[in-house]
DNA sequence: GCCGCTGCCGAACGATGTTCGGCAGCGGTC
DNA sequence: GACCGCTGCCGAACATCGTTCGGCAGCGGC
C-alpha cells in the first residue's frame, strides 16, 4: 500500500463507479497502471467490493432503529447462533457484535413504528437466548468513508 | 418503483460495479432500457451513489468502536454542533443520532486500542457539550443491503 | 559494469456505455 | 369502436472504456 494505492482508493471511495480512465487521470498514471493496481487491491482483499447507496425512505423503509440485545448465556454458541439468525432477517441492515453491557447492536430499517414494535416484540422474542432488549430510534444516520493513509507492511 | 426498478436495484446491490449489460440481461430487458431506468433511479434520489467496501484492517485501522455520547443541553444547537464536529473527525466512519439515554452513537475506526483511548479522552472531551461517554469495542461488524420491494407512490 | 527484476507506459482490440429514431401497447376521447 | 396521443421498450450506431501485451526505464544485487 504505497501512496499510489492510497490515492486510487481515495478516488474510488467518493464514487465506486468512476471510470478507470478518470481515476488514472486523477492520480496521474496511465490507465493500464491504475487498472493493474486496482486489480491487485481487489486480489489482496483491500477492496472487498462496491455497494449501492440506496435511499431507504425511497424504498419504503423510512424508519431505522438500533436495538441493543443481551443474550444469555454469553457463550460462543449463543452469540454465534443469534448473530447468524439476526443477520438473515429482512429488516436487518447491519449488525455489530460489541463489548459492554449488551452483546449486539442490531441496525434495522422498517416501514413504520408499528413494524418496528412488531419486530421487537414478535421476532426478537422468538429466540430463547435473548435476555434483554433496548431499542433506540435512529433520527439520522451519516456515513463517511474512512480516511486512507499509505500503509507499509 | 415497479418490479423492474426493484430488480435493477437488487442486481446492483450485490455489486455496484456490475456492467449495465449484465444487469439488463439479468432482469430481462434491453441495455438501453436498463440504463434509462438506472438513470431515473439516480435522478429521483433512490440511488444515492456507490461506495467502495474497503477492508479497514488492510488500511491500518483494525480497531472499531461504538461510542455512545450524551450532550447537555440536548438542544438543537448543541446536537447539531456536536454532530457536525464529530462527523468531520478522521476517526469517524459513521454517526447515528438516536433516541434513548444517549444522543449519539459514534462509529470510529482507529489503529489500536491506545488510539481509541486517546480519541475518547483527548478528542471527545474537547467539546463542552459532551456530558457523558460510553465506549463499546466492536468485535465484528456485518452489513447487509436492504431487501428491495416494489413501492408504488 | 553487467544482469535481472519490477513497475509503468502506450497502442491495439474487444467490450461497454450512451444516444436516438421508431414502434407497439394502452387509455382517453368523440 | 376507431382514432389519437402518450409512455416505455427496443435495437442499431457511435463514442468511450476496459483489458491485454510488448517494450522500456530505473534500480538493486552480484
Amino acid at each position: 500500500m504505497d501512496e499510489l494505492d492510497a490515492a486510487i482508493l481515495r478516488e474510488l471511495q467518493s464514487d465506486a463507479r468512476r471510470s478507470n480512465r478518470d481515476v488514472a487521470a486523477a492520480v496521474g498514471v496511465a490507465p493500464s497502471t491504475a487498472l493493474e493496481r486496482t486489480r491487485l487491491l481487489r486480489d489482496r482483499g483491500v477492496i472487498r467490493g462496491a455497494t449501492l447507496d440506496v435511499d431507504l425512505a425511497a424504498v419504503g423503509r423510512p424508519v431505522q432503529a438500533l436495538i441493543a440485545v443481551r443474550v444469555r448465556p454469553p457463550s460462543r454458541r449463543a452469540i454465534e447462533a443469534f448473530r447468524d439468525w439476526a443477520q438473515a432477517l429482512p429488516e436487518t441492515i447491519g449488525l455489530f457484535v460489541v463489548s459492554g453491557a449488551e452483546d449486539f447492536l442490531l441496525h434495522v430499517a422498517v416501514a413504520d413504528n408499528e413494524a418496528l414494535y412488531a419486530f421487537v416484540i414478535d421476532r426478537l422474542t422468538e429466540r430463547a437466548e435473548v435476555a434483554d432488549v433496548r431499542t433506540s430510534v435512529v433520527y439520522e444516520h451519516l456515513r463517511r468513508p474512512p480516511r486512507i493513509d499509505p500503509v507499509r507492511p
